[in-house]
Order: C-alpha cells, then structure tokens, then sequence
DNA sequence: TAAAACCCTTGAGTGCACTCCAAGCAAGTA
DNA sequence: TACTTGCTTGGAGTGCACTCAAGGGTTTTA
C-alpha cells in the first residue's frame, strides 16, 4: 500500500474531459456519497486522483448495468464502512448480474421482432403491400 | 381484410390484465397518438379490439428495445399515414436495432466486469482481503 | 493590474415516463 | 331505490437522473 510521491491530481476539468462526466455530474456524485472523499487544493478545488478515476470507471460500468443510482450508493457505503460488507456487496452485484443477463434476453427477443419487421419493410418496399 | 362478425371487444380492465399496462397508461398511450383510435361503447367506454392487443404486444417490443415514447408515437403516425411512409418506418427500425445491438454489447461488457468483481468478492470472502 | 478562465456552493429546473386525483356518468345488484 | 363497481375526462403529481443558475472566490494570462 506504497504510494508514490509523484502521484497526479486532476482538476474537474481534466476529469470531465477523460470520464466524459460533466463537472454538475461529479459534483453531483460527491454531493449524494457516490464518491469516497475527493481531496481539496488548499483553496478548496477538488483534485481527484487516479483511484478516483478508477472507481469512475468501475461507476461507469455499475451505470451500464443499469443499476439504480440509490443501490450505486449503497454499494458505496457498504465499500466505505470496510471489509465486513463484502457479503452484502457481493449479494448487490449478484442481483445486479441476474438483472443484467434478464435484460439481455429481453433485448436479443426484441431484435429477432426488429429483425423479423425490418425484412417484412424490405418486402414491402419492392412489393407495395400494407402493414402495421 | 374480412371481419368476423363475432369479433372479440375487450374492456380497459381486461386489456390491463392480459397487457400488464396499467389503465392509466392505456389510457395515456391513447392521448399521446401511441394507439390507434380505440372504439367506444355507446356509453363512450373503450372497447378493445384482438387489432389493438397485437399492436400493444408489438409496442410492447419497441418499449423493451429502449425506444423512447416520443419514437414509438412517431413510428404509429407514419403507419396511420399509410404505405408511402414504409421507408422512414423501416429507417427508425434499423437505427432501434443499431442501437438495441450496441447496448447488448455494452451490457455484456459491463457482465463480465461483474463476473470479474464478484469472483474477487468470492476469493475474499475467505481470505478477508480490502477491495473498493 | 486587469481580464479571462476556472472553480466553489446551494438550490431550483428539466425531461422522461408514467401515475394519480377529482368529479362525475353508467350499469348491475340487493 | 340505494349502493357498488367500473369507466370517463383533464390536469396535477411523482421519481429518477441529471442539469443549470446565481453569486461569489481563485488562478492564470495579457
């Protein structure tokens, strides 16, 4: 658990421009406990580092999942108040998985309905004949 | 396009329990254009056709592909305009699909990160190492 | 030194997709 | 007849995830 003395800050900026997060959002996220403590310059802007660039990250994938904000956090929580919470972590990201493969069968049953109207479209289009 | 003389007409409860859209959101679906004109009962009650469940069933579809609403109610209008809209109709289907195909990808890649995360939570869970 | 660029906070506003409410009409049952 | 159930409308309210505004401080550039 070393920590090098060179170790880079970024300004809200910087990370807006490599997360693709707007400064609102970052904020945002601090303000409703989505991020752990972001260090301050000594007037009191934030400078985040590479470990919160990689909890961004690991966010941004929550976020893919299409996990609720109010369970990103609480996930957040349970990161923050130590290692005893790893049960309910791991039961958060399970539930989340299920919901995620769920999501995607709906998904892959959608395209085949897609598929199945966009070949009848391209009948139709040589054809001329009506449909819903 | 011959029609039974015994054709099946549903109230708006009976459509909310085969659905599982609330009367409400029938209803709403109605007043922004997502439905065809629905028929009425001489006291002016809806009266839902076998016509009007298979459209709900393919909007439904839409709804899972994570069409937004504005969409589907302009997908209804191009088919109420009839045969010479077939090309748009089969161009919002195809960008839908583009779409449905990146976020199945995105969710796969946000699966394996999951799969990643909760096999580390495993290792943890009897081994008792810190992890974000 | 002055202007421009950047950052801060609190609180309000936005867009989406519903979801509910109030007031009233109509049909069926005791 | 009285009551219950089910339906109607227009408009207001809700929850989510941001997104923006106002007013002010700080840092960099000309």
């Amino acid at each position: 658990m070393s920590q090098s003395l060179t170790q880079t800050r970024y300004t809200i900026s910087e990370v807006e421009a490599r997360t693709g997060l707007t400064q609102h959002t970052l904020r945002w996220y601090e303000r409703i406990g989505l991020m752990p403590h972001v260090d301050r310059s000594h007037s009191g802007q934030r400078r985040f580092t590479d470990k919160d660039l990689d909890w961004l990250a690991f966010v941004g994938k929550l976020r893919a999942t299409g996990m609720s904000v109010a369970d990103m956090v609480r996930y957040a929580e349970l990161v923050r108040e130590g290692a005893h919470t790893v049960g309910e972590r791991r039961e958060l990201l399970e539930r989340t998985r299920r919901e995620v493969r769920s999501r995607i069968t709906e998904l892959t049953d959608a395209l085949a309905v897609l598929d199945y109207k966009i070949d009848m479209y391209a009948m139709k289009t040589v054809s001329g004949k009506a449909q819903q």
